[in-house]
DNA sequence: AATGAGGGCAACCGCAAATGT
DNA sequence: CACATTTGCGGTTGCCCTCAT
């Protein structure tokens, strides 16, 4: 095992930006911890991903959220509690970091909430029956039995190895789809026209939630 | 002009799941 | 199957900037 001393911290310089952005534009991304080994970027390969995820991807918008975003944040937040990248894959251009930091500076003050800790959060009433509710609508599905403590239902939603075909916005197999699949039927699909959420196909899960989100009022 | 407080945000850390060997 | 490595997530930290004093 190397030494984790042998890496940089803190905020990465123009230049490691661009060795950075080279390795990518030649190998794709992927495979981060070979970057520092192939480059002599002085970066871990966690670090690199980092910067590529949350700054030197084209697809990172830059500058400040608009009302819009901002409204399906909260609404998003409302539904799904502190799932950022859930949340982040539906607001276009918004990366998970960006949505937890706006949220943290700024949504949360503007409307009011304090800060919970984790204990708090999960005793309240309002949360228990949400959670509650989610399981119940989760509890037939095979894949949910296995679920630690902190891979939850929203985790489940998520599917993490269709991560990025769900953030495109493309139909996706496995846990994701059968999740869809299941809220369709369970509840008649609303159709939405907003004007950020431009994929149908995640809105339609929202939708098949028992709980408000009120698009209606958009 | 100096400096201390507070806000905003980029980056780090620890953990868990997924994937590879 | 077991173990190692890689990837991804959410919470937290710490740096930098602005502004009030």
């Amino acid at each position: 095992m190397e030494a984790e001393n042998q890496y940089k911290k803190g905020l990465w310089t123009e230049e490691e930006d661009r060795i950075l952005l080279e390795y990518i534009r030649v190998h794709g991304r992927g495979k981060w911890n070979r970057i520092p080994k192939v480059t002599g970027l002085k970066r871990c390969g966690k670090s690199c991903r980092l910067r590529w995820l949350n700054y030197l991807s084209p697809t990172v918008k830059r500058g400040g959220f608009s009302e819009e975003e901002e409204d399906l944040i909260i609404r998003l937040h409302n539904l799904l509690g502190n799932r950022w990248s859930l949340i982040a894959g539906r607001v276009p251009g918004r990366t998970d970091n960006q949505v937890k930091n706006h949220w943290n500076t700024h949504l949360r003050k503007k409307l009011g909430i304090k800060k919970q800790n984790r204990k708090l959060l999960g005793a309240s009433k309002e949360h228990s029956a949400q959670m509650e509710e989610r399981n119940k609508l989760c509890s037939d599905h095979s894949q949910y039995s296995k679920l630690s403590h902190r891979t939850d239902s929203a985790k489940l939603m998520q599917g993490r190895t269709n991560e990025s075909a769900l953030s495109a916005g493309e139909a996706s197999n496995g846990e994701s789809q059968w999740m869809s699949s299941h809220f369709a039927e369970s509840s008649p699909l609303i159709s939405v026209d907003h004007p950020i959420l431009d994929s149908p196909g995640f809105i339609e899960l929202i939708d098949g939630y028992p709980f408000d989100l009120g698009w209606q009022s958009l």
